[in-house]
DNA sequence: TAGAAAAGGTTGAGAGCGCAACTATATTAC
DNA sequence: GTAATATAGTTGCGCTCTCAACCTTTTCTA
């Protein structure tokens, strides 16, 4: 055999990994173009409405969202734009800021996600046993528990 | 509660999906660039030396690697570039070409490969049960067929 | 309380990728 | 046999993201 590392079960897995969120991104993506949204959109739409008031920190938004400061502020130049959120200046601090929902971004919200996640459930836990969901959320949950601790 | 979808336990694992597949790329990518590759670079390297006499059409490659046939154009100046991958023209179809790894390729290989597994165990296979790897390798072929079907 | 250090956010430069238009070669149809 | 169509790959453009430098405001320190 050529070399070991090629022909590992856990190779095979981990490639199916990559590859399979990578097609899940572009599914979703396609769906939410019809709303003018990409995943990212979504993804930070989905994070700021569920923090108290509608709102929450730049910085902890951007940790959330697994973006750089930098790539938060372009992304939330493209929000911004469509007034689906808002930028507000912290009074008690004058370094920080937040975002925050508008109506429109919320009206908007409530019409795209149903139908994202049923996308979502079309792809995934459809086709996924509940014991299946069960093992994935946990192993998952470890991982990312790793993960942390080496970022 | 507010609204259905944002505390449904499907919703939370599919964030955590996103989440931690993000965060994974960030780990592997971080490891590889001590040798000048990235995650990309490695995927085409590890997809072109299991291919039959190290060798493969670029459009085959480009579905395997998720890119478009113009993504994996530029993907593959930067690995000619470091000539681990050569360019090689088709003698019988003058459209097609072949990527074709060289010797430097294949040596690099050897030593990355290694490591990157080992990267990959310790963030993923080590914080897994072998029924939670079980149930993850199957769930996951599962998506990716319905995926496969989508796209 | 002044100076240094840290933290929040923005900006410029550059990389990676998709999309669509383009070139070149091969296949099909008449 | 030639015109129409399809396939393989490349290129120009635009978008998103990271990195590093930068500005501003706050906090620490002596």
């Amino acid at each position: 055999m050529a070399t070991q590392w090629l022909t590992s079960q856990e190779m095979a897995a981990w490639r199916s990994f990559i590859a399979t969120s990578n097609d899940l991104w572009r599914v979703v993506n396609r769906e939410l173009a019809e709303f003018g949204l990409d995943g990212g959109d979504f993804q930070l739409l989905a994070m700021v409405s569920e923090s108290a008031d509608q709102r929450i920190r730049l910085s902890d938004l951007a940790d959330q969202l697994r973006l750089t400061r930098g790539g938060l502020t372009r992304r939330m130049d493209g929000v911004m734009q469509k007034k689906l959120v808002e930028r507000v200046q912290c009074t008690e601090d004058g370094r920080v800021a937040f975002a925050q929902m508008t109506t429109k971004g919320m009206n908007l919200l409530k019409v795209v996600a149903p139908q994202h996640l049923a996308t979502v459930r079309r792809v995934m836990f459809d086709q996924l046993s509940a014991p299946e969901v069960k093992a994935i959320a946990s192993g998952l949950g470890k991982v990312a528990k790793q993960l942390q601790s080496e970022l």
